[in-house]
DNA sequence: CGGGTTTGACCCGCGC
DNA sequence: GCGCGGGTCAAACCCG
């Protein structure tokens, strides 16, 4: 087995051990060492060293049963997970992705997590929308630099937080990504990012990043 | 001057 | 139907 297949099998392993746990923040127990691919919704990014905040791992279409009637279960849908290490302590943060998830949260009590069945009240209302996939980071600036060139076009404060959520655009011609961005009410010190749908394009900017990442996407999509 | 940010107004979906 | 609140627009502003 070739070291970036078996790197690529550590990963999903690492994935596993995610899904199995509860929702959230998890602690960091794992020996990845060698440089991780970034990837977008089906877009490599760029590749980031083992000290890096960001790793995000993809197309795992099953999260397992945590609690009967608050299961999160997703099957045969492509869905992303995103396993995150704080670059400031040893936590790995999750986020996951489908086709109309809302992340609408209730009086602070649902973190990143949305329970099973608001998520099926949400998927029956709402109609279709671009994948969204968000995680949490442990972070002194707002906006982590993703390879993608952003425009702010808004800013709100939301109810019942003291931090306001920044929206963003992906800056390239014909490509309609957004992110959303905004610091948890109970933790200030992590923030929330939000994207919503597919960049068409490449990264704007590190050509030899995203050349190297472009090898080791090969093994996620 | 061009590109990005700020910010108040507006839109619209959702819950009651 | 109405009000609330999140998301977006766009004019004004800022900055290099």
């Amino acid at each position: 087995m070739s070291s970036q297949a078996m790197l690529n099998q550590s990963l999903f392993e690492e994935q596993e051990m995610i899904i199995s746990s509860q929702l959230g923040i998890f602690p960091f127990h794992t020996n990845l060492s060698s440089s991780l691919p970034l990837l977008g919704f089906n877009q490599p990014l760029k590749t980031l060293s083992a000290d890096s905040p960001l790793i995000t791992l993809s197309d795992h279409s099953t999260l397992t049963k945590q609690k009967e009637d608050f299961t999160p279960h997703f099957s045969g849908l492509p869905h992303l997970l995103s396993l995150q290490r704080s670059a400031a302590s040893n936590y790995w943060a999750w986020g996951e992705l489908s086709d109309c998830m809302s992340m609408k949260r209730s009086g602070g009590e649902d973190h990143l997590g949305v329970s099973a069945m608001k998520m099926k009240k949400i998927k029956a209302r709402r109609k279709v929308r671009e994948p969204r996939f968000c995680f949490k980071t442990m972070s002194d600036v707002d906006v982590l630099d993703d390879g993608y060139k952003w425009r702010k076009y808004g800013q709100k404060v939301v109810k019942n937080t003291q931090h306001p959520r920044s929206y963003y655009r992906c800056t390239q011609d014909n490509c309609r990504v957004k992110k959303r961005v905004e610091r948890l009410a109970d933790d200030p010190r992590m923030v929330i990012t939000t994207y919503e749908g597919r960049h068409i394009h490449s990264p704007s900017h590190d050509e030899d990043d995203s050349q190297a990442s472009a090898q080791l996407t090969n093994f996620f999509w």
